[in-house]
DNA sequence: ATAACATATGAATTATTGTTCATATGTTAT
DNA sequence: ATAACATATGAACAATAATTCATATGTTAT
């Protein structure tokens, strides 16, 4: 069923050729799709949407993170590098303490989604 | 900054007791957490994303999914356990055939939401 | 019952990722 | 400059996960 280059060889097809034809349309580049899977993996983790939930009520400091979610510093830390790098958190410092706060409204819409979907 | 068990202790909390318990009362239980974080990470891998994009076309048997995207059967299958596992796809057989299709509407609401946090 | 096809699945392998530990960087006060 | 605090980061380790390969299951036709 699979040649040598793993690809597959099916004998009979069910797609007719306009749907493959409006699926080659529709489907996003690679590189694009490529990046919003990265984009759901940081979704991914629960120690990450416990930021973002704490987020959800105010900015919030590292270290009042770490104490909130029983974490150590530097696990929340590293997380909030991969929040940061997604832009889901954008951050400013005053003096020591650096305080993270929500970047925009996809995240509580997606994580809204995700909690409507599995509440089902 | 972390005692023996790897609980913060910053010398000044910069949290108010009222955002602490405001957050106790808005965070979801751990497990509702741990169940989205798994949700995510099935949108979480480029495969299963493109698996859903092919899906908004029609529905469609497990050898043409594989043969449109380049991948074998068997890849293809076992993302379509996992996919199938999260309630996000729904099959229904047809003799020697296996349908799947788009289960619900929160995929499209996800996968469009993380398109536009990208795009920006 | 047997052959042929479509799909599913277990085990192995490779790649990725979260946390910890130790330490570095950046900021403020003395 | 030094000490103290808050945060960031690199390396290592342990845990997960994606794909491949081989094979099993399920369905249809002969």
């Amino acid at each position: 069923m699979t040649d040598q280059n793993g690809v597959e060889r099916c004998e009979y097809s069910h797609v007719h050729e306009e749907i493959v034809e409006k699926v080659e349309r529709t489907m996003p580049e690679d590189e694009i799709l490529y990046d919003l899977a990265e984009l759901f993996k940081i979704f991914g983790d629960s120690t990450r949407i416990k930021i973002l939930y704490v987020l959800f009520e105010s900015e919030m400091c590292v270290c009042d993170i770490a104490k909130l979610l029983g974490m150590t510093q530097s696990a929340i830390s590293h997380q909030l590098r991969a929040l940061k790098q997604s832009k889901l958190v954008k951050y400013r410092r005053e003096g020591k303490t650096v305080f993270y706060s929500l970047a925009d409204g996809h995240v509580r819409t997606i994580l809204g989604q995700g909690m409507e979907h599995i509440a089902e």
